[in-house]
DNA sequence: ATTACGACATACGCGCCGTATGTCAACTCA
DNA sequence: TGAGTTGACATACGGCGCGTATGTCGTAAT
């Protein structure tokens, strides 16, 4: 079961992606993996369960991603930075940018509520968190500093992947971004 | 028939606001305009250009607000300031929150290629450019900058209104806002 | 006066979601 | 070991909502 699970999974993350959620439809993806409706229902719920489960998959996989881009940027504010420019550039797939970006906060309401937690919001909010006891940032909200960071970050990414040349755009937007995060370092030392 | 079109505009924003673009239902809105659907295509084409007449209205609303609040608040980078800070209290009002935020993006793609054009994000493009060319921000990509710093309003907005209690969001999420604004300013002088 | 046209209303089909129901294996337990 | 139970699906059905094709009626044009 947990294979079929799985292929479902992938199955729908294809079609969601595709063609997003409001035309995605549920028969075609099950008869992609094999089954049908009956399958999706059972192991998911309904459509929005599946998307759900579609969305916290991907979320946990742009986490970790994040998590290791910090870690081999080192744990200062540098991390911080290099994660959000993460960021940007994993929204530049298509997947992310449709499911996550774009239908996402459709169907599932505010990031910040998603039932997947929002690992990638996490993930900021304890790099900020990390960097605001050290004092290298200045001492507003937590949460609505990373909320804000990661916003900033994803808004990035569908600008550039708006463009025609998202090639052009990307160094751009990591730098808008870069400066805007210097916003919130504490005053010289 | 611009009476029509205006009243069958009223209805579709209030139930758009109300069910959400995917169960807003089009002969809902045309029985409480008094009319049938065959108005609506007739004056909007399809259910997404209903919408996007919609989105359109609204946005310019928003920015002729932000104008003139950036207006009385001079025009330096406090102005800038405080037209972000009336983007994110402008965005807790649940109609806002629900068509454009949320709904917006998954139905018309990223708000960058609106057909309104997006005259919000217009509004603070200007804004940044008379503060770059005046050298008070430092010369990053005027398009990115602008972008972002309404992404971060607004989704600073909807993090205050996903709490439980927006009062006292609200003010976290403007100084935040306000800090990373700050990272844009040229250095010292 | 006939024609053309625009602003709607009406009618119809089609796709898709959810749910109710059916099937069949594996497993339990006496 | 065989009757009962459960879980993982498949199948069948109803209903709704969108889009489109078609009809109607008033008004302007010539």
């Amino acid at each position: 079961m947990e294979e079929n699970r799985a292929r479902l999974l992938h199955a729908a993350r294809r079609a969601f992606a595709a063609k997003g959620y409001g035309d995605a439809v549920m028969d075609d993806f099950a008869a992609e993996a094999g089954l049908t409706r009956g399958a999706l229902y059972h192991s998911f719920g309904d459509k929005r369960g599946l998307f759900a489960a579609v969305v916290g998959q991907i979320d946990g996989e742009m986490a970790a991603r994040a998590k290791a881009v910090g870690a081999r940027a080192g744990d200062g504010f540098a991390a911080l930075v290099a994660e959000g420019a993460a960021y940007i550039e994993m929204a530049l797939d298509p997947e992310v940018q449709r499911i996550v970006l774009l239908d996402g906060p459709a169907v599932l309401g505010d990031p910040s509520k998603w039932p997947s937690q929002n690992a990638c919001l996490e993930e900021t909010r304890r790099a900020v968190e990390r960097l605001m006891a050290d004092g290298v940032l200045k001492p507003v909200d937590l949460d609505a500093a990373a909320r804000l960071l990661t916003g900033a970050a994803l808004t990035a990414a569908l600008w550039v992947a708006a463009g025609d040349d998202p090639g052009s755009r990307l160094p751009k937007a990591v730098e808008a971004f870069r400066c805007l995060s210097e916003g919130l370092l504490a005053p010289s030392r």
